[in-house]
RNA sequence: GACCCGGUAGCUCAGCUGGAUAGAGCAACAGUUUUCUAAACUGUCGGUCACUGGUUCGAAUCCAGUCCGGGUCACCA
């Protein structure tokens, strides 16, 4: 049982006693005492008045002197007003301390046998990405440590963009201009080649649209009418025919995309248990519609369009099948929703993507509630925000600054000049200092966009670098080194041995009630999918042992028995800031 | 027009299942190292929690309305 359960379990069973009158636990509030008052807990108590009839002082009091009684674990309590605060004793602290030690696992719940499927990146084959893929694979794959910690069996899939239109457009430029070069020949990283191909394409078509008179003011329209868009339009036709030479040069330029994506996931440690393809899911979801017309959920238009009314939703009708038969973009994510459940039998399954399209995931939800699939009950939309540039949104023709790869290249680089200027890897192998450049590079980034609450949008501005100090990933990943380097020094293997210590610290206190607290904060995060949680978290824990480690003697303590305990302390932050930044995706270095 | 999401210090963000005097980092300024890693620590400066009203013993937090910013409402994906 938890601390917090203890607490207001006892606190009702002495309202039970007191007043018999049964409080539900959910309406006890208890918080961690706030720094300027003494005491490691409160009780708000001004709630509880209704049922003691008396005032919040005389309730408070009450249930303070009941609870430092009964409990076994309050050492002494305080009443300010309605707030009741509670300080456990010393040996309460202390054994938790080495509760928490002893279990390998703290912070991972056990297996609990749920199976989620996690989608996440979801890239288009004719450009690289950007930095708005960068915050979903950087989502995605930390919304899956933490649901594994919390015990969920976690497959991350993704879902490649493959065909259509745009990596036609990159096709034709390629055939007319291409002479064919490859990446190899020109020495272009894969997906950035075939993007080339599709700025190219854009180029030309512009040069193409000044022959063509009273072209239409939309720019889309417009390109529409040009000999080159037209080619992609043929194209796009063939690839559909099946024509072979066609799909032997998608093969080539999507073959060469996914080495160049391969590169980029492995530097962001993104990674897929399966990869599906729209160009093998286009055409399916066909039975699905035929399925809700034979339930009546889905209705024919008299044009032969079928659609989904979500009016009594609030929402609009929904075309889900065009009148030609065809299919579009939700009938494919309904084929492919129910061909994961075929594949997985998954409890969840989680879509990692932009809140541009909240709607259609509302509706992909509701149709599929509709068909009366109980497991779409499951579907959950991890919508996040745009990252946008000071000025506004970033457009790929700002180019550089949005690039995936350019925004990885850059924080490295700034990693390795901070480094070296800092005079961090004396000692260090060429390899071992590579390595870690990398460590605090990716740190950084990682940490700056998880550390925002995905449904917010994230303000990056490219002229100023990515901070290293304060509230970032550097700062915890140097609180990390500092431990070991303080571990290495201690040689202490009998880690829990302390006994006979004098009263703790305050912040000695407050560090164990943090490290007892990553628990929650692992099942908080997991619940709100929100990896945030995580970093906020593990940022306060680092800077709350960077204050202790400033006021307390650690290898210096005056007693044996201290030393062993601040040591012992200083383990397991160190474990718990590397547990936390693990599900971050974050890695921790040893000397830095 | 309808719906969704945001608006907290100069900047970037916490806090939002209602609780005490609204917190961090950056920036600015002033300090801390013959002692365990100064990517650190301490202090100063900085707030009409967009606005108005309501609910409540109590509102940044909940409700209603207004304003500002973004998004969506395709037989595009």
């Amino acid at each position: 049982m938890t601390l917090e359960q203890t607490l207001k379990q006892s606190t009702a069973a002495i309202f039970k006693e007191e007043f018999g009158a049964d409080v539900p636990l959910d309406s006890v509030t208890l918080n961690i005492t706030k720094k300027e008052h003494e005491g490691d807990y409160t009780i708000v108590v001004f709630s509880l008045t209704k049922i003691s009839k008396q005032s919040p002082e005389q309730t408070a009091e009450l249930l303070g002197n009941k609870l430092k009684e009964k409990s076994g674990i309050v050492a002494k309590y305080n009443v300010i007003k309605g707030f009741l605060n509670l300080s456990l004793t010393d040996a309460y602290w202390l054994n938790r301390l080495k509760e928490i030690s002893e279990n390998k696992a703290y912070g991972t719940f056990a297996a609990n046998h749920k199976k989620v499927v996690l989608e996440y990146c979801g890239p288009n084959t004719n450009k690289p990405l950007h930095i708005g893929h960068v915050r979903n694979m950087l989502l995605g794959f930390s919304m899956s440590e933490i649901l594994k910690a919390a015990g969920y069996d976690v497959t991350k899939v993704n879902i490649y963009n493959d065909r259509g239109i745009n990596i036609s457009k990159s096709m034709v430029a390629y055939l007319r201009y291409g002479n064919n070069s490859t990446p190899q020949s020109t020495g272009i990283k894969g997906d950035h080649f075939v993007g080339d191909w599709y700025v190219k394409f854009n180029e030309v078509s512009k040069e193409e649209l000044k022959n063509i008179p009273n072209a239409p003011a939309d720019h889309d329209e417009a390109q529409k009418l040009t000999p080159i868009f037209k080619e992609a339009q043929e194209m796009l036709l063939k690839w559909e025919a099946h024509d072979a030479e066609t799909v032997a040069l998608w093969k080539k330029m999507n073959g060469w995309v996914y080495e160049g994506f391969k590169q980029t996931f492995n530097l962001l440690g993104a990674d897929f248990q399966k990869d599906y393809f729209e160009s093998e899911t286009y055409l399916l979801g066909k039975d699905i519609v035929e399925e809700g017309l034979q339930k009546n959920v889905f209705k024919k238009r008299p044009d032969g369009a079928v659609i989904v009314d979500l009016t009594p939703d609030g929402l609009d009708e929904k075309v889900l099948l065009r009148s030609d038969g065809t299919s579009v973009y939700i009938t494919q994510d309904l084929a492919t929703a129910q061909l994961r459940h075929e594949d997985f039998n998954m409890e969840k399954m989680i879509y990692v993507v932009a809140n541009e399209q909240d709607y259609h995931f509302k509706v992909l939800k509701l149709a599929l509630q509709k068909l009366g699939k109980k497991w779409a009950d499951g579907i959950y939309h991890l919508s996040y925000a745009l990252v946008e540039s000071p000025t506004g949104r970033f457009k790929s023709r700002e180019g550089k600054t949005a690039d995936a790869d350019d925004l990885i290249s850059e924080v490295l680089r700034i990693a390795e000049e901070k480094t070296k200027e800092l005079g961090k890897i004396e000692g260090f192998t060429e390899v071992e200092a590579n390595t870690l450049y990398k460590t605090i590079g990716l740190g950084a980034l990682k940490y700056f966009v998880l550390r925002v609450n995905p449904y917010k949008k994230i303000i990056f501005n490219p002229e100023e670098s990515i901070d290293f100090h304060g509230h970032t990933g550097p700062f915890i990943q140097y609180t990390h080194a500092r431990i070991k380097a303080i571990l290495r020094k201690g040689a202490i293997t009998d880690l829990a041995g302390f006994k006979n210590l004098p009263s703790l610290g305050d912040v000695e206190r407050e560090l164990i009630i943090h490290l007892s607290e990553y628990e929650n904060t692992v099942y908080a995060a997991a619940e709100k999918y929100d990896p945030s949680e995580i970093a906020n978290y593990v940022y306060s824990l680092a800077k709350l042992y960077n204050k202790f480690y400033h006021e307390f003697p650690i290898l210096n303590a005056a007693t044996e028995d201290e030393k062993k305990f601040r040591v012992a302390l200083s383990n397991e932050t160190g474990v718990t800031l590397k547990k936390a930044m693990k599900l971050l995706g974050i890695e921790v270095p040893e000397k830095m």
